[in-house]
RNA sequence: GGAGAGGUGCCUGAGUGGCCGAAAGGGACGGUUUGCUAAACCGUUGUACUCGCAAGGGUACCGAGGGUUCGAAUCCCUCCCUCUCCGCCA
């Protein structure tokens, strides 16, 4: 959530920045403003007469003390008169605060200022190549179907048990799912992250402090009868494991990690661009969450870029990193870098991984801050990246790999697997 | 699922309807002193919003929301959460 005061102090500044993300919001910042103005107005009307109210309270209580009860009554009669101003007057505050409050919510992050002007995916700006993209003998294969010629992931089993979108992984397909979960987490306590297993539900308020509610509420699965969300992300849990927390500056930055199952609705997710490992209901992800210093945020990210980056050099697979644009960055990022995988029999490039710099959106909702040196309350920054999520890379790794003897297992997941090859 | 207890500041914990933003202890921080891995003593130690150049005011907050009252941490109602016991169970 942005901060109202710099709203304030930087209209101009926060217009532009935020019409990079969609021009649509530029116009709400003056309806912020204006809502602003009014909610501040009716809180001094209103805090003036308790301020007259408090005073005549104490007054009161003193001439009661003294025996002069009817120099009290006489004061009574517009303590009363005040508490029906009151009522009205707290009536309209709450009323435009709650405005402001419900506006100030649907507006996304700054993005910064490195962030490429751009409305859909096709504008983001690929800034690095690693890896030859290989090139498969005739008669290669999508990863679907080698995933049947395996036997190792049965998307029909999935959807009589569940439906579609939640595979079941089999025999060296299961083994080299928990391989590579463990391979992500045994990296990321190599970086100094330290391993949180989370729960994969979480309350409303959790969802919100992160920004998934209310802005992507149809995306979440929602378990009604007790009113949990599963967990779309471990960045969701791991993130507010610091919600209402004051951290020591000293502390900063932290460094947690994670794998949980992820699960999303996709909803209104089709065609081909979903088949296969594509995209899921259900999956699994290793992310990397930290809590940072204001001042050092965008050196943390770019560690975390290099984290991925030395991820996916260990698994050999080829790939390139997006700097998104405004219009596609999502909603709570100031910066975010994507990472896809090239996926050789689909001939596509696949998201495996983003990394984004939140500044103090997720903060300022979570209410996660330090005392700085000054002794006053700042807000941290948050980052988080994937490191990595498992069904893409899966994909290319099967679609790269495959030789006519079988699929090749990377080295760096060899010793996890316990197999070089699936055949 | 059944029964009970409780939610107060960084923590423990006290609190008679006005003198309570809140005792006391601990912790933390600053200082003095004696000095060896420490003790004693003194002091400081809430957040948010708001008015003001500032000094300094004001308002709100004792789980949340209502109510009673001139006045509520304190009384009443509703809800939420946590804990304990029983049941069920990995």
């Amino acid at each position: 959530m942005l901060q109202i005061n710099y709203i304030r102090e930087n209209t101009a500044d926060v217009k532009k920045r935020i019409a990079k993300k969609n021009p649509k919001h530029a116009e709400a910042i003056d309806e912020v403003l204006k809502l602003d103005e009014e909610t501040r107005n009716a809180k001094r009307d209103l805090e003036n007469n308790l301020a007259e109210a408090n005073q005549l309270a104490k007054k009161i209580g003193d001439l009661m003390k003294g025996g002069q009860k009817d120099e009290a009554d006489k004061i009574k009669a517009r303590t009363t008169e005040l508490k029906e101003l009151n009522k009205t007057l707290e009536e309209k505050q709450k009323q435009t605060e709650q405005q402001l409050f419900d506006l100030l919510i649907t507006l996304p992050n700054l993005p910064h200022d490195s962030v490429p002007e751009g409305k859909t995916p096709e504008e983001n700006l690929n800034i690095f190549e690693h890896g030859e993209i290989p090139k498969l003998l005739e008669g290669a294969l999508p990863h679907w179907e080698l995933a049947a010629k395996y036997d190792i992931i049965d998307f029909e089993l999935g959807n009589k048990i569940a439906g579609a979108g939640f595979p079941v992984y089999k025999g060296k397909g299961a083994r080299l799912q928990r391989a590579m979960i463990n391979f992500f987490l045994d990296e990321a306590t190599k970086a100094g992250y330290r391993e949180i297993m989370p729960p994969n539900v979480v309350n409303a308020d959790s969802g919100f402090g992160t920004g998934q509610l209310p802005d992507k509420e149809g995306q979440m699965y929602h378990i009604g009868i007790d009113d949990l969300y599963l967990i779309p992300t471990a960045e969701v849990p791991i993130t507010n494991l610091y919600r209402d927390v004051i951290v020591k500056e000293e502390e900063l930055p932290i460094k947690n990690a994670g794998y949980t199952p992820c699960f999303r609705r996709e909803a209104g997710s089709y065609g081909a661009h979903v088949r296969g490992l594509n995209r899921l209901h259900q999956f699994d992800k290793v992310e990397i969450v930290q809590i940072a210093h204001p001042d050092h945020s965008y050196k943390i990210l770019d560690e975390m870029v290099n984290h991925v980056k030395g991820l996916l050099e260990k698994l050999e697979l080829p790939y390139r990193i997006l700097r998104l644009c405004g219009g596609d960055m999502s909603f709570a990022s100031a910066l975010t870098f994507d990472f896809e995988t090239y996926s050789a029999a689909q001939q596509r490039w696949l998201e495996v991984s983003s990394t984004s710099n939140f500044e103090n959106f997720q903060a300022n909702r979570l209410k996660c801050r330090f005392k700085n040196k000054d002794g006053k309350m700042q807000l941290v920054h948050t980052l988080n990246g994937s490191a990595l999520a498992l069904p893409r890379i899966v994909a290319t790794l099967l679609e790269n790999n495959q030789t006519p003897e079988g699929i090749k297992i990377p080295k760096a997941l060899v010793p996890y697997t316990g197999f070089e090859i699936i055949n």
